[in-house]
DNA sequence: GGAATCCTTTCACCCATTGAAAACGTGCCT
DNA sequence: AGGCACGTTTTCAATGGGTGAAAGGATTCC
C-alpha cells in the first residue's frame, strides 16, 4: 500500500476508538472519531459499527457516536470498581447522612487517582471531581493517602517528576511532600487545606484489602473555613476501618 | 486451516474476550477466558495481552484476568450511565436520607432493565440486584414504569412472550399485565407488591428526558409487610420530577 | 520423579482488514 | 431550483496482521 501503513493491529484500533471518548467529547461524529483515534475513515465505520452491533457504542439519531450501556455493564464488573463500590457505599451513606459533605472514593491508577463513587451534597463545597475522573496525586486528601502507602517507587517517581500546583497553597516542594507523606503514615490520615481550590480542604484515610495493602482511599471534602480536620478524621477513619472489614469478609 | 475456522472478525473476538466475563465470572484463568470466548488458547492469549497492556483487563497475581480500572473510567462516559447517575444521585440521596429504604435506578435495554445506581440501607429490605445487572422487565417497580412507557412494539413483544414468575404474585398474565401497564401509565407510578420476593414491595416513578421521552426510573424498596404504597408515591414522584428537571437543564 | 495442568512461543498459511476512490445523502447558500 | 460543501457509506484489489497446530516452559500435585 502506498503509504507505510501503521501497522498497529486491530485490537489496538479498536481501543483507540474507544480512547477517543472523553468527558470533554462524549458524543462524536464518525470523522471526530477517526480523527482522534488516527484511523482512516472507512476503518473507522467499520470497526465502529460493529462497535455498535455489539453494544459498545450507541449511535444516536443526530448519528453521533457515544459509549453504549452494553459497555458500561461489563465495565461495572471491574474489581476495583464495582467490588469496592459495592463495599463502601453504606459506609459511605453514613458519612454523608452525619456531615451532609462531599465523601468521595479513589483508588491510584499509576501517578493519578480515579474517583470510584462520589456523594455530593446539594448544598456542600462543589467540587469538580468527576466519577471516572482523575486527578494527581499529590494535591487531594484522598491522593496524599494513596501516595503515602503505594509502593516506594511510585513515591520516588512522583517526587522526582515536577509537581504542579492547582492553588497557591498546592505543596509543589518534593523535600515538603516527603514530610507529608510521613505525616500521612504516621497519624493515619490526610489532610488537604485548599491545595486544590483554596475554599475545600478534605480529610481522607486508607482502605485496605485482606493482604492489609492500601488498596484505595474515602474523604471527606468540606469548607476550609471553621473546618476542624482534627474533629473529621475520626469520622473518616471509622469508615474507612468500616469499609477495610467488610472488604476482609465480603459476605458480612 | 484444518477446520472451516469461525471466521468472526477480530473485534468480535476482542468483545467476545470482554464479555466472558460476568457477576459469576468475574475472575478468570486463559483457558476459561478462551473457552467462554470460543477462541483458540493462543489466540485468547495474543488479544488479552493487548488487552491488559492497555488496560481494559488486569491481571493479578494469581495470573487471572480481570476487567480493568481503564475499561471502567471509559464505560463511565456512556451517557446513560454517568449523566444520569449525576443527575440523579442528589434526589435519591434525598430519598434515601428521609426513608432509610433502598432507592434504585433503572434504564431500559430491550426486554430487560439495568440497574445504573442503587442506595441500600443496611437495615432496609435486602435485594438482591446489583448495580450494572439485569432483570426482567414485569416484575420490578422500575421495570413496569419502564414497560409501560416503552415503544408499543417493545410492549407487544413482552405481552407476546413467556413471562416467568419470581414469586408467587408475579403477574405473568399478559392480560392482567396489559391492564397494569394502563395503571402505571394513568396513575403516574407503578407499584410491585412481592413480584420479585415476597417480603419486598417497590414504588417508581418515571424520568423523563428534554422530549419528555421516559428514559429512566426510579423505585424504592420497602418491606411488604405494613407498607402504604399511596404514601410513598408522592415522595418517589416528586424525586422523579426532580430528575426530570436536571436533565433538562443539566447545569444547574 | 513423573504426571497433570496451565501458560507461552514458534511457524507457515491465509483471510479479515485496509486505503483510495467513488457513490450516496443531506443541508445550506445563492 | 441548482449547485456546492460536508459527512457518511460502499466497492475493490492488494496485503500484512491474525490464525491454529504443535512444540516448549513453568508450576503444582501426587
Amino acid at each position: 500500500m502506498g503509504r507505510p501503513a501503521a501497522g498497529r493491529s486491530v485490537t489496538a484500533k479498536v481501543l483507540a476508538l474507544l480512547e477517543a471518548f472523553t468527558p470533554e467529547a462524549q458524543a462524536l461524529t464518525l470523522t471526530e472519531l477517526a480523527r482522534r483515534a488516527d484511523v482512516s475513515l472507512p476503518t473507522a465505520h467499520r470497526r465502529a459499527m460493529e462497535l455498535v452491533a455489539w453494544g459498545a457504542l450507541e449511535r444516536g439519531p443526530d448519528s453521533r457516536f457515544r459509549i453504549g450501556l452494553r459497555l458500561w455493564e461489563v465495565a461495572s464488573l471491574a474489581p476495583r470498581g464495582l467490588g469496592l463500590r459495592e463495599a463502601a457505599m453504606p459506609f459511605m451513606e453514613d458519612l454523608y447522612e452525619v456531615t451532609h459533605e462531599n465523601v468521595q472514593l479513589a483508588v491510584r491508577a499509576g501517578l493519578e487517582l480515579v474517583f470510584v463513587e462520589r456523594i455530593s451534597g446539594r448544598d456542600a463545597v462543589p467540587v469538580r471531581t468527576r466519577v471516572g475522573g482523575r486527578f494527581a496525586l499529590h494535591a487531594t486528601g484522598v491522593g496524599l493517602v494513596l501516595l503515602a502507602h503505594a509502593p516506594v517507587e511510585v513515591q520516588e517517581e512522583m517526587l522526582a517528576s515536577p509537581l504542579r500546583g492547582y492553588s497557591a497553597k498546592t505543596t509543589t516542594d518534593p523535600v515538603r511532600l516527603r514530610e507529608v507523606l510521613a505525616d500521612v503514615r504516621r497519624r493515619g490520615y490526610a489532610v488537604s487545606d485548599g491545595q486544590v481550590t483554596t475554599d475545600a480542604l478534605s480529610v481522607a484515610a486508607p482502605i485496605r484489602d485482606a493482604n492489609d495493602e492500601v488498596v484505595a482511599a474515602v474523604s471527606l471534602v468540606v469548607r476550609a473555613d471553621g473546618a476542624e480536620p482534627a474533629a473529621l478524621a475520626p469520622l473518616v477513619r471509622t469508615a474507612a476501618r468500616g469499609i477495610t472489614r467488610r472488604l476482609a469478609s465480603p459476605v458480612g
